[in-house]
DNA sequence: CTCCTTGCAAATTGTTTGCATACCT
DNA sequence: AGGTATGCAAACAATTTGCAAGGAG
């Protein structure tokens, strides 16, 4: 039924605008959540939609995955690697709140989710500051992991 | 001073790796130092140099700033708009922790600056918690500015 | 004199767009 | 029916690469 929560919360914000709600974008949408602790390019997304919807094109892809990113219903990041990435954050209920972050290792490219929520404090701080409005945070570390480090002389 | 300090510092390096001093190393160094405040694209880098030394090819350019991020003289940042881009940050002789953090508007693109660095502790916190040793990070605030607040209804 | 580096152009790669057709509502 | 979405292919834009010629050590 968590499944089903986002798919429903699709639905209805589809209904909002206007927009349809197509076979194409619930799976996507399906492959995003039965994946939710990678970090997915369009492609990877494209290749595992493909498996089950062969007829589906690699610019729908993209066009669903910004949908979704503009409904808040994924999260985005970009790993430096050259190509975006989606991502399901635990989202609770109409809250977006994405608060998990990355260590990147600079040695093997390896990506290690960091759940934390120490950054609330910062952004009221900013907001007062400068009079900026925080909608969300993305937050990476660079770095060289455990196996790297291991691996050195 | 300041400005002879990074280009000594550049050198230095070169000579360590075997690698060669050339004009085209030291102008992309110097215009990204004399613009050290901005996010410069390669594309930025570039048509600056070009007023110098219009001989400099773009190509040189990448290969140049990429080196210079390796080297630790230069950072590194992705504002989501497709590019990379660059900029020399507060580089303490030979200390090159990168200290100021950005807010960007979701709505006109404005990237403003936000130095502090509260991170020490969450950073130290990683290293004992999960093995990573941190060597940078990279701090992104999503939200309106209070110009585009101030736009709305 | 020997590699490293450069400039140029061509090649790549991730992503976007135009358009006729197919599909929700 | 009517407008939205899709698939395909072509268009794009940022970045990379191959290679012959030039330049630093």
């Amino acid at each position: 039924m968590e499944q089903k929560k986002t798919e429903e919360l699709l639905k209805e914000r589809l209904k909002e605008k206007g927009l349809k709600v197509t076979h194409q974008r619930l799976l996507v949408l399906s492959v995003l959540e039965q994946n939710s602790g990678r970090h997915m390019t369009a492609e990877d997304v494209y290749a595992l939609v493909s498996q089950d919807y062969p007829e589906i094109g690699l610019a729908t892809v993209y066009r669903t995955l910004q949908l979704l990113y503009e409904m808040q219903l994924a999260d985005r990041i970009s790993l430096d690697d050259g190509c975006v990435r989606y991502e399901i954050g635990h989202l609770f209920a109409g809250e977006s709140k994405h608060n998990h972050h990355h260590l990147i290792c600079r040695r093997c490219g390896a990506v290690i989710p960091f759940g934390d929520d120490l950054l609330d404090d910062l952004e009221h701080h900013i907001e007062k500051a400068t009079g900026f409005h925080v909608l969300d945070h993305e937050l990476k570390f660079y770095g060289i992991c455990k196996q790297c480090l291991g691996k050195e002389k």
